[in-house]
DNA sequence: AACAAATGCGTCACAGTGACGCAAATATAC
DNA sequence: GTATATTTGCGTCACTGTGACGCATTTGTT
């Protein structure tokens, strides 16, 4: 199973699809480098990827959403199933034990161990969220924090295959994916933006040639601002231009 | 649901994961089109993409391949998942619950009723095989036959949806596909390949600049014989170069 | 014999890309 | 205060890949 949001999912067991779940790999930009959120049942030692169960009247898409707002309290956010996680072994049987005993459950408790243990599918989803605007939804029962991307911790269950599935999925298909525009906020520096780009293709990128490249598609365009105080010399700060960023996703034209 | 391999898979319900199945897309070239596998059952109206369902202890891409092999004889083909198609109401009751008499079973069988008129998530996979080396494995039940990629009737459930997932997806990465290797066999010409590349993208390609560029990237070598017999001029047969093929897949070269 | 269709081989202009140069602005070290 | 390192802004240059297209040749059809 992938992350119940507290002790009352397992006891409503009933209520969900049996033998599937969603994980979320929800990402964010803060201080010059790519997060991860991830969660962590008080009662249990791994961090575990935002996920969810799917009630049995509610569209896949639908869960992975509410998820998301559950743990970040954003709704209408960037978020794309990428996989589906069907290895018979992607989760431990002795692993899931452990957890639902912590959860206060017994291994007799047959109606949930029985839904609980059994093999599980996970539906893999990735999202795009402005880090400022994420409300962390941490309370007794769960922890929510950011995560470096760079580093993440030894996760529940196959949870860092998870992570490094999402990645190279976004890798392949960053041309048309507008990942800056949903991670940066409403003002950004180009050299944040390149970042992003470096931090998912896993390379340094010329910065010249960036930026060449970035306003010659024509989605930014320069303010009048300058972003002092982080470094040297003053940046321009620059802003997307949201009707020529819908032509570009409705037309299927390259991001970047 | 989506495709049991005759009555009895629908009887023997219990061995497979509730609620979950899997479609594959199966692509042949065949005359210059692109063909889809489809079949149906003999009691059956609407045809069906082949699919099946998933052991309790089984892979999802074992499952995948094995339904594969049902249908077409062959093993070690290129196989891929592509998407889980997860709304509540891609598949209708009353549809599944005429499938399910006509395949003998009365509504009141419960054990089979809840099992298959019960919401249902489907993983999609696309395939592609080198057509005159399928065997269809047409029997009593069901049959199984090669569809032009122009002239789909309407299928059963979400069926044509999923085709066309199938080939958005391959659009979009058609760079990293090695789309003609699976496809073609041995010897071919370059026209047979561009007729693969033009429909997926649903596009005329020059001619000229195809077949530059298809050379450029080194993976295809011309023999010295020639196809005759078609059209007008005799044109050249080309031949995949097989270990610089696999480097490219290794390295991640693009394929075209 | 004229024509249509397909192949093989080539040209040309243009845009995009990678590599890199250099001056200006700003913070830190001495 | 001066030197140094770092980062930004703006530009150059050569090379490659690409789209558009020309034209002779081969072969089957009318």
């Amino acid at each position: 199973m992938d992350e119940p949001t507290g002790k009352v999912t397992l006891a409503n067991a009933e209520e969900y699809c049996p033998g599937i779940s969603l994980d979320c790999v929800i990402f964010g930009f803060h201080e010059g480098s790519l997060k991860v959120l991830l969660n962590k049942f008080t009662t249990y030692s791994k961090w575990m990827l935002p996920g969810g169960f799917i009630y049995k009247e509610e569209d896949v898409d639908d869960a992975a959403a509410r998820t998301l707002v559950s743990r970040t309290g954003l709704a209408n956010v960037y978020l794309r199933q990428f996989y589906l996680f069907g290895d018979v072994k992607r989760t431990s049987i002795t692993e899931n034990e452990d957890l639902m005993v912590r959860q206060g459950f017994g291994l007799e408790e047959k109606h949930i161990s029985e839904w609980f243990l059994q093999r599980f599918f996970s539906i893999g989803y990735y999202a795009f969220v402005e880090y400022g605007k994420a409300t962390l939804q941490s309370n007794i029962d769960e922890n929510v924090t950011w995560f470096d991307l760079n580093d993440i911790p030894p996760l529940y269950a196959d949870h860092n295959c998870i992570i490094e599935k999402a990645i190279s999925n976004i890798r392949s298909q960053l041309n048309s994916i507008p990942i800056g525009y949903e991670l940066l906020p409403e003002k950004f520096t180009l050299t944040q933006l390149r970042i992003i780009y470096e931090t998912i293709l896993g390379e340094k990128l010329d910065r010249r040639n960036f930026q060449r490249k970035i306003l010659s598609a024509g989605l930014v365009c320069k303010l009048d601002e300058v972003y002092k105080k982080w470094g040297q010399k003053s940046s321009a700060l620059y802003s997307f231009d949201k009707q020529k960023y819908k032509d570009a996703i409705k037309n299927g034209i390259p991001v970047f």
